[in-house]
DNA sequence: ATGAAATTGAGAATTGATCGCATCTGTAGA
DNA sequence: TCTACAGATGCGATCAATTCTCAATTTCAT
């Protein structure tokens, strides 16, 4: 009685690997900054070694996926990035990502959404998803550049407190 | 003075790969349906085979991704696909993508240019640039599949006749 | 024409992600 | 509670896309 609704109805069953994942994305729900929110196959695999527990990649693969298919969590792709995932809890939602710090910032739009259900309609389009993904500096980033400028964007030096990988075109440097 | 202004003004050497590479890229840009307009570094290999060019990947792969810095051609990666590429001469505009033949079509909003521009100042965010995807089934897609339901979505038989590369989530199959 | 600098091509290497399979483990039913 | 077995795991092999390495070749300014 202890296993969470989401596995129960989405017909996995309830073993350590899946109950930390999702665990691990839910505690991260509301991790305020840097979304922590969004994390990557290898993220998860860091996060859970942090916790003593060593899951093969290959499962946390495995997991994401079905957690994608029976909509528990979402999967993201930012531009030349590694998939990442989040909880699908909160409202439907688009993102801002800063290409100097990674951070991912999400927004809610209802004139767009309105827009794109309309374009689609006139085309005869049946809508399933969509993706909307703003890149540009964040407002710390930006501010931080302006002072001393040039130093930006260089990326190499920033990905290092990148969150959830790295920012894009930054496609070096892991492990 | 034959050398395309695109390559003289991005400091480029005038090589025979690059001006194929850009020469196909312009030939295909009014290709009327089923964007033979978007190649993946693939798709341009096979279409210099057929005029007798070989090009080493490596090359290819180069050679795009400087366009793509010169601003040349524009790289898109539509979800869990491969980059395509395509010139960089109509105004700017988003996908819808077919995620059954593959299909990709473009369109415009002001309206959603204008909220998403509104969006970013309200959180000091610099923007840079955007990608906005919408995925579902494209007319023809969703007429013939209420014909024959079940059959649809299976896509790999579709595949075939998917233009740069194949339809969403269609991952394998390619050679 | 000449040489320094840029470019190419072939293959090896990386990276993110998936697969195959022998071994375990939840969980429904006895 | 015990048990059988479908389902799950973990390891390593594998794959696909892309990038790197480096020697040989080509471009282009002089």
């Amino acid at each position: 009685m202890e296993i969470p609704k989401e596995l129960r109805e989405s017909g996995l069953k309830a073993t350590l690997p899946r109950l930390k994942i999702l665990e691990l994305f839910q505690r991260a729900e509301h991790s305020a900054p840097n979304g922590t929110r969004h994390m990557s196959a290898e993220d998860v695999y860091r996060h859970l070694l942090n916790e003593n527990l060593e899951v093969g990649l290959a499962t946390i693969y495995r997991v994401l996926m079905q957690f994608a298919e029976a909509k528990i969590l979402l999967r993201r792709q930012f531009d030349g990035e590694r998939a990442v995932f989040e909880i699908n809890a909160s409202e439907h939602h688009d993102h801002m990502v800063c290409v100097s710090c990674g951070k991912v910032e999400e927004f809610f739009d209802k004139a767009i959404e309105e827009r794109q259900m309309l374009l689609a309609r006139q085309r005869g389009f049946t809508l399933r998803d969509h993706s909307l993904s703003l890149y540009g500096l964040c407002q710390d980033c930006a501010t931080r550049d302006r002072g001393s400028p040039g130093a930006a964007l260089s990326g190499a030096m920033l990905s290092q407190h990148s969150p959830s990988g790295s920012a894009r075109l930054n496609l070096k440097s892991h492990k």
